[in-house]
DNA sequence: GTCTATAAAACGATAGAC
DNA sequence: GTCTATCGTTTTATAGAC
């Protein structure tokens, strides 16, 4: 078993840590070196002595979430499949209960705000280190959407995937008009949300 | 008249015209006075001129654009009233075709691009600002969904609602997997993608 | 209205002492 | 690994001639 790794955090953690809440707040142009280094209660230099560059910086904010958010999502299709609770709504609970749980959470609803921007830059090379890491995961949901829909063609499968992640996106970045009511908790809420978009993604994806 | 260069157009014009591009490519914050003025073809200091400062011409590049975006949508929605061609169908019609034909046109995809970081930024003053000019707009539509699906409770219409807008904003994002294909004409592309996200709307708003 | 010139500040990155 | 100091750029914004 490993050791407890928080040693009040190192260098490199904080700097991780500032880097997320500036880069959701500011974007990544707008939060400069010395604003992030200044939160994260280093020097300025550190950036540079421990990610080599800004960009390289960017990238690992990047990997320290998706990292694990894709793995527990692929976990989850496996074990779904692997007990045979392998319906659409098994599927589509694997693919969105990782990402909504994420994003509920504190840090990761900053950096749900994060991946809102990397996709709205439409930067090509960041989005070539997303996809080249994180595509198989998308490939292997379509896949098992695929089989689960057989009677679709497969345009007509790729329109309401594409739908059905627009809807999911938009409830994880948090952009919606829903708002947790006083009276629920955290963990009711989040359950409901993930209810009412499984109910609605099978909807899109099965209509006549 | 001394025309070499374009003056069909004004300098605010085309000063307007270039930071449409220009922070659908790099963002806000990325996209400098000096690159914009010189696409432009206009002195740097046309824009303190003209706009006050960087911010608001910010404001006027989506003013330019949702000032007609929002009037086309409530007068489809008035005209779809008066004939009684008030469906559910014809209400979502009304709220996305001019939204997904501007998406369409050139310079409009550009625009959607600028819109999408908009959102992502999270920017409080610019939220205001689309809010207090457009927000009636919303409102609307969702009173007229209210009256065609008066089986749901508000809070289930709210979260449907918003789904159906997160799906919709991905189809106007261009972020999604689907192209138009070679042999499809534009104009009839568009229509697939008008009936697709329509059929899909409401299949995910009508359910039980 | 448009231009040049420049002020004043902020930026990423790095060299070199400790 | 961390620090100070600074280089070389680039930024927004403005002053003042035409």
């Amino acid at each position: 078993m490993k050791a407890i790794v928080n040693r009040s955090s190192s260098t490199k953690e904080r700097i991780l840590g500032a880097a997320e809440v500036l880069f959701a707040q500011r974007g990544f142009e707008g939060a400069s070196l010395r604003q992030l280094t200044a939160a994260a209660g280093v020097n300025l230099a550190a950036v540079n002595y421990h990610f080599g560059s800004k960009d390289k910086l960017v990238e690992q904010v990047f990997r320290r979430r998706l990292d694990t958010l894709n793995a527990q999502r692929l976990a989850a299709l496996g074990s779904a499949r692997e007990s045979g609770n392998d319906r659409l709504e098994d599927v589509l609970d694997a693919f969105i209960r990782p990402a909504l749980k994420l994003s509920h959470e504190d840090s990761g609803s900053l950096f749900m705000r994060v991946l809102a921007r990397a996709f709205a830059e439409h930067d090509d090379s960041l989005r070539q280190f997303l996809s080249e890491n994180y595509g198989h995961v998308m490939r292997q949901f379509t896949a098992e959407f695929a089989r689960l829909l057989p009677h679709l063609s497969k345009e007509e499968l790729y329109w309401r995937i594409d739908l059905v992640t627009g809807a999911l996106t938009h409830a994880m970045s948090g952009f919606g008009m829903i708002q947790r009511k006083q009276d629920v908790s955290e963990g009711a809420h989040l359950e409901q949300t993930i209810q009412h978009l499984i109910r609605f993604a099978v909807a899109g994806l099965t209509h006549p």
